[in-house]
RNA sequence: GGUCGGUUGGCCGAGUGGCUAGGCAGCGGUCUGCAAAACCGUGUACGGCGGUUCGAAUCCGCCAUCGACCUCCA
């Protein structure tokens, strides 16, 4: 099996990727929200999480995906008087609340599939999981890590520090914390301003509440990812990821929530994906350059200059290692839309190309320079590059400057089958399936391309002429070849 | 203010103590009735100042600058 390391957040280095079980992975990934439409900030985590699962798939793991829907318990601001997230989008819309979430889950797994990312192994609710997010807040207070104010339960941090190192995911020391923690409003109830809330007292307009052992209320919103990451991947599992702005303080709460739990750390591998701004910018309601994904796929946004295929914003963000801030910009986005349709074109040249009896191309080279940047903390950008490399020596052997024997051409087709529609998970962007009528439609293109054909022939230039241009006009491509007049739709 | 991470050619974006990243754009060429597309070839780089070194854009220091987190955020 191929040798990947990954780089864990906790030690801050690259390691060597060694699961608990032989053979088997354990994967959990903070997932979303539910309370408003995907957005390109949602697409990252997901790609970056996504490539991993793929990758470890292909090399022959077995992988239970977690990746849970958050559908309750995010608090507007942290503050006790704070809303949920869905109930308050649940009063403006005038819905029940889980209205809101079968609505935004529903839209959040079809932008997924349109970017060809895979569903997880399971997709847990936190509404789902109510009960055993009790059962934690409760083994919480029994190991006195915890302790209930007026029907709030609140993790003591204070008391986790003496002897455990709280910080120690996020960099942070809890001296400094105490000096830069904000004042807030409704800090009373806690002994410590460090103190997270496990379980919230609901005033009695809260519209989402259930029972507990501490009165009616609902549960606070680092616990649901602790109850359910080890209730479907045990005590301790192998990676859990996340974005960077969820490594503090939600990621370090669910360490402390870990031990607090079950006396030791429940998680081997912390990966974080960075960022993602909108020229030079963070991506933010407030700052108005908020993009979601359906605005992208139309086009539909003062901010772009048309739509982009759910590819390009794939392509886009594989281009970029996950690590790096990625910066959005239209000219970014169709420089990516370009070098991916180079890709697609060799992939398509690659299904015929001419055999011969020698190759003067190394295959095998090519192979193992893909597996290590993969293998290299999930290098992406360069795998691209090596992926170019080999675009170039396909288009060489269909020129004729290159020749490969046919058993080369099928190791060839394998390794660029296996990495770039498996792994990197990019499809050619004109397999929309929704075009049922594609086949018929292709034909009529054709039949009048052969029209053109014949007034070709007959030099009759101002038919052939006036076929393409409205043609092109219309949005087909046509590329006269050697072989005859041959077409797409231009996205 | 604290912590962490950036600063690479026209743009995006990798990587490395000495050996071509890659893509897009530009330029030149092939193909074509003309185009378009495609393909081939090609230049420009590592924020500033010091230091370590035979050699640094890559290591160290200082400075400048940008960003993230510290509060919900993917």
């Amino acid at each position: 099996m191929e040798k990947l390391t990954l780089h864990n957040t906790l030690t801050r280095k690259k390691e060597l990727f060694v699961p608990i079980h032989k053979d088997h992975v354990g994967m959990y990934v903070c997932g979303p929200t539910v309370y408003g439409n995907a957005h390109l900030g949602h697409a990252r985590p997901a790609i970056t999480f996504d490539l991993l699962f793929r990758y470890l798939l292909h090399i022959g793991y077995k992988v239970r995906y977690v990746r849970n829907i958050t559908d309750v318990g995010h608090l507007v601001n942290d503050a006790d008087e704070g809303e949920d997230k869905v109930a308050k989008k649940a009063k403006v819309e005038e819905l029940e609340p889980m209205e809101i979430v079968q609505i935004y889950t529903n839209s959040y797994r079809k932008n997924m599939a349109q970017l060809n990312v895979l569903p997880p192994s399971i997709e847990p609710t936190a509404s789902g999981h109510i009960i055993e997010q009790i059962e934690a807040v409760k083994k919480m207070i029994e190991a006195g890590f915890a302790y209930e104010t007026n029907g709030s339960v609140y993790f003591d941090v204070e008391t986790y520090a003496k002897n455990h190192p709280y910080g120690i995911l996020s960099g942070r020391k809890i001296e400094d914390l105490y000096t830069n923690t904000r004042d807030l409003d409704g800090q009373n109830e806690k002994r410590s301003g460090l103190d997270f809330a496990l379980w919230k007292n609901a005033l009695p307009e809260h519209i989402m509440r259930w029972p507990s052992p501490w009165g009616i209320g609902f549960p606070g919103w680092h616990t649901e990812c602790t109850a359910m990451s080890t209730k479907y991947l045990g005590e301790t599992f192998d990676i859990h990821g996340g974005g960077l702005d969820l490594l503090f303080p939600h990621h370090e709460a669910e360490i402390a929530q870990g031990v607090a739990c079950f006396g030791h750390a429940t998680v081997n591998y912390w990966i974080h994906n960075n960022m993602i701004t909108i020229n030079g910018q963070k991506m933010g309601k407030s700052l108005g350059n908020f993009i979601q994904l359906d605005e992208f796929f139309t086009g539909n946004h003062p901010l772009l200059e048309k739509a982009y295929n759910p590819m390009t914003i794939r392509f886009f963000m594989l281009q970029a290692h996950y690590r790096s801030p990625l910066d959005f910009s239209n000219e970014a986005l169709q420089a990516a839309e370009k070098g991916f349709e180079r890709l697609m074109n060799a992939m398509a040249l690659l299904k015929n190309l001419k055999t011969a009896d020698t190759s003067t191309l190394d295959v095998e080279k090519l192979k193992r320079n893909c597996y290590d940047a993969l293998n290299d903390d999930l290098n992406s950008p360069i795998l691209i590059a090596h992926l170019f490399d080999g675009a170039k020596m396909i288009n060489s052997v269909n020129d004729g400057n290159m020749t490969i024997t046919a058993a080369d051409l099928v190791k060839l087709q394998q390794l660029y089958t296996d990495l770039v529609y498996d792994v990197l998970g990019l499809q050619p962007s004109g397999d929309s399936p929704e075009n049922g009528n594609s086949e018929l439609f292709g034909q009529m293109v054709e039949l009048l391309l052969i029209l053109r054909q014949e007034a070709k022939t007959k030099k009759d230039w101002t038919t052939s002429d006036q076929i393409r241009d409205r043609l092109t006009a219309l949005g087909f491509e046509i590329k006269d070849t050697k072989e005859g007049a041959d077409w797409k739709l231009k996205n």
